[in-house]
DNA sequence: CATTTGCCTACTATGTCAATAGGTTTTTAG
DNA sequence: CTAAAAACCTATTGACATAGTAGGCAAATG
């Protein structure tokens, strides 16, 4: 399950994407365009930028700018950042311990080409793509 | 990301399926073997009970077996019936319901490509593939 | 210099996950 | 016919994640 964070991270960045002509977009815009509260957003804005992802210009006349331009977003590198990761088993996160079952198990290969289908996706499709 | 439940749920089934020679299995056997809590399993095996996978016969010699041949479950319908659904998103889940923006998101269409690939590639994968 | 904007820490209600605990009923092997 | 073995049932728990809310501080500019 992808959650809120992920999807209006999405959101966010489609949304700076579409409203770039003149300068930074405050976040309250985005917020009312988006109908989700600011103050969550500032949460999720907070991740976007530590990933360099976008850039927070203070002051008036201040607000977001996308680093890059567009198309040289994945959606999967949006939806990892903010959701953490998106392997679809704790086996396969990237913190896990290794699994002494990991010989036998039957399903482990299951899960590995799930996983690679999910991240192949994910990091083909650009931000451009959805609009 | 899929739980613990689906996960064990899989392997329970691919247990009874290797094991089904000599009459009921019992679950004592399956815990052992899976190196899972028989108290946990207990849990998942009744949602398989329910959804008429398996059926159980009590008493001695009693145990779990599968309804049908293991080539006619498809592994999607197994991690459905554990896991609830899987779709990727609360807008998309069964008991969504209706998005007012679902007219003009752009994210949208994204989700339900993504719910398509899942649910197309869990339902192709029988229990057969996974022995 | 006041307003606008981003930035920061903390808090909270709710729900799900992953089990555990302890008992009751059913059936059959001996 | 009875004792063991199995399924079946209800309840409880600790830990963690989700989806926010609240309130204030810092920075920049018109």
């Amino acid at each position: 399950m992808i959650s809120t964070k992920g999807r209006y991270a999405l959101r966010v960045m489609l949304d700076l994407a579409e409203h770039a002509d003149g300068g930074p977009v405050p976040l309250r815009d985005v917020a009312e365009r988006q109908e989700i509260s600011k103050k969550y957003l500032e949460i999720i804005v907070k991740d976007l930028v530590k990933g360099k992802l976008i850039r927070g210009a203070s002051g008036k006349g201040g607000g977001y700018v996308l680093c890059r331009a567009p198309q040289d977003y994945s959606v999967g590198e949006i939806i990892e950042l903010t959701e953490g990761s998106l392997s679809a088993v704790a086996c396969l996160a990237a913190d896990a311990e290794a699994c002494p079952r990991a010989g036998t198990c039957r399903t482990l290969p299951l899960w590995r080409e799930y996983d690679k289908m999910v991240h192949d996706f994910f990091h083909n499709k650009k931000l451009t793509d959805l609009l």
